[in-house]
RNA sequence: GUGAGCGUAGCUCAGUUGGUUAGAGCACCAGGUUGUGGCCCUGGGGGUCGUGGGUUCAAAUCCCAUCGCUCACCCCA
């Protein structure tokens, strides 16, 4: 048998309604809050990818499902929207039509990685891009947007996680700082961490073995480095975030893992999935633009991983769909009226009415129970008796009350 | 890339120390009402027990290999 590849998932007819109505609640905030989508293509050329998120992480360096075109172009299947967008934002000179534009959009993406709970290799993510501000607000402001969508899906074992990496300049001398706290130690560290100490020391932090946390105790702190005006963009950030209402814990260890973040970063995790529990993540990125060779322009933004938030749904049991309705079912027996059948289905369907009716050739009873399934609101019966007679009975499935209607009524019917 | 667990009907699973035609519930189809649902009853279809090899008189059951799935590490949405 061949099945769906390692890692990719077929979202059948029976997930459709939940994937519809996330999709609704992330659309309704995204108008809330004014940001219009974007699309971009599902590919891109590789170097987007390479110079946008950094050589150095994961993403790039083994996760990235990478191929060669016929024309010997390298092509790589996009693993995150940030890079793609502000490609767009370039390549159209969206900045010379209007300064600040606020950016959203619902895509698969790829990553090649060993599948587990809340990990695929094609998932998917909704997400925002504001770009051509650096005001702290916008920062708060896509916080709350992934917070309210969040909640509004029902979900309350959140945590939010905030932390502030400060401009280039002062991460520099802080990470000179860790550098030198931890220099004596780092024989005593972890094999990864002893490669992290070298590439990229903040992510020491990130590790789960208790001897690296435990030599980490007593280290310096990154908020404690921070220069002036990245302390007081974080506190504003926090300031608006607390009139919002929204609940959140500094963390000064999250590091996120992509090379582009500057300033605020942030994470959203829930306590009800497996152990990948970030539903969403995202910060600033205001050096990017000049790293795709565009012109200086800040932005900030996230991306929530939408299985993720599913489960969660799912796991917290808060989703109560309502349930599809179908207005009419048309049952016929006996005479062969099964193209009667269909032009009176016609004749309602154009007067935008869903109905359906047997194609198996099924007795009247298995209609009946098909009917009953599929949420009809009436059954019309379609018989021989009916048709040589000119009319069709039409049963209300919720009373069981059944009257006699001419043929003709099918035209101007109106239900409830 | 590393590690652990699990593969029996479409789905969820049972199958006793290896023993003869492999079961249940749900789902599906039909009948119980010669044209009428939800409940109930009866019957039916559907499985080379993941695959290949081995041990044995005999393997779903024991051994080996292989593939797949799941979870975890890693990393992240």
């Amino acid at each position: 048998m061949i099945k769906a590849v390692t890692g990719t998932k077929d979202i059948l007819p029976s997930d459709i309604p939940k994937w519809k109505h996330l999709e609704s609640v992330v659309q309704t905030i995204f108008k809330n809050f004014n940001y219009s989508e974007i699309r971009t293509p599902i590919f891109e050329e590789t170097v987007l990818f390479a110079r946008g998120i950094g050589e150095e992480t994961d993403i790039v360096g083994k996760e990235m499902y990478t191929f060669l075109d016929k024309g010997q172009t390298s092509i790589t299947l996009k693993p995150e929207m940030t890079a793609s967008v502000v490609r767009a934002f370039i390549e159209h000179s969206l900045a010379s039509k209007q300064p600040l534009y606020k950016l959203y959009y619902i895509s698969p993406m790829f990553r090649q990685e060993r599948p587990q709970a809340g990990r695929l290799r094609q998932f998917h993510q909704f997400g925002v891009e504001a770009i051509g501000s650096e005001s702290p607000i916008l920062d708060a402001e896509i916080i709350q947007i992934a917070y309210d969508i969040l909640r509004r899906l029902g979900l309350k074992d959140l945590l939010v996680k905030i932390n502030s990496l400060g401009i280039p300049e002062s991460r520099e001398n802080y990470k000179k700082e860790l550098r030198h706290f931890l220099n004596d130690k780092k024989n005593k560290l972890s094999e990864d961490s002893q490669k992290r100490f070298d590439t990229n020391i903040l992510r020491v932090f990130d590790s789960k073995i208790e001897t690296d946390q435990e030599l980490l105790k007593g280290a310096p702190i990154l908020l404690d480095y921070l220069d002036e005006e990245s302390k007081i963009y974080f506190n504003i950030v926090r300031n608006i975030l607390r009139e919002a209402d929204i609940p959140f814990e500094i963390d000064t260890k999250l590091v996120r893992g992509l090379d582009y973040y500057a300033k605020t970063t942030f994470e959203i995790i829930s306590g009800k999935v497996g152990s990948q529990n970030a539903l969403c993540g995202g910060g600033r990125y205001d050096l990017l633009a000049e790293q795709l060779e565009g012109k200086p322009t800040p932005g900030v933004g996230f991306a929530a991983g939408i299985e993720r938030i599913l489960l969660a749904c799912e796991n917290e049991k808060t989703l109560s769909l309502p349930e599809e309705k179908l207005d009419f079912y048309i049952v016929t027996v006996g005479e062969n009226l099964i193209e009667k059948v269909y032009n009176a289905a016609s004749i309602l369907r154009r007067r935008n009415f869903s109905v359906e009716f047997d194609y198996l050739d099924r007795s009247a009873k298995a209609q009946m129970r098909e009917a009953n399934k599929l949420n009809a609101r009436f059954v019309i019966f379609f018989g021989g008796d009916e048709y040589s007679n000119g009319y069709f009975s039409l049963k209300n499935m919720q009373t069981g009350e059944q009257k006699q209607f001419p043929l003709e009524d099918l035209k101007t019917i109106v239900i409830e």
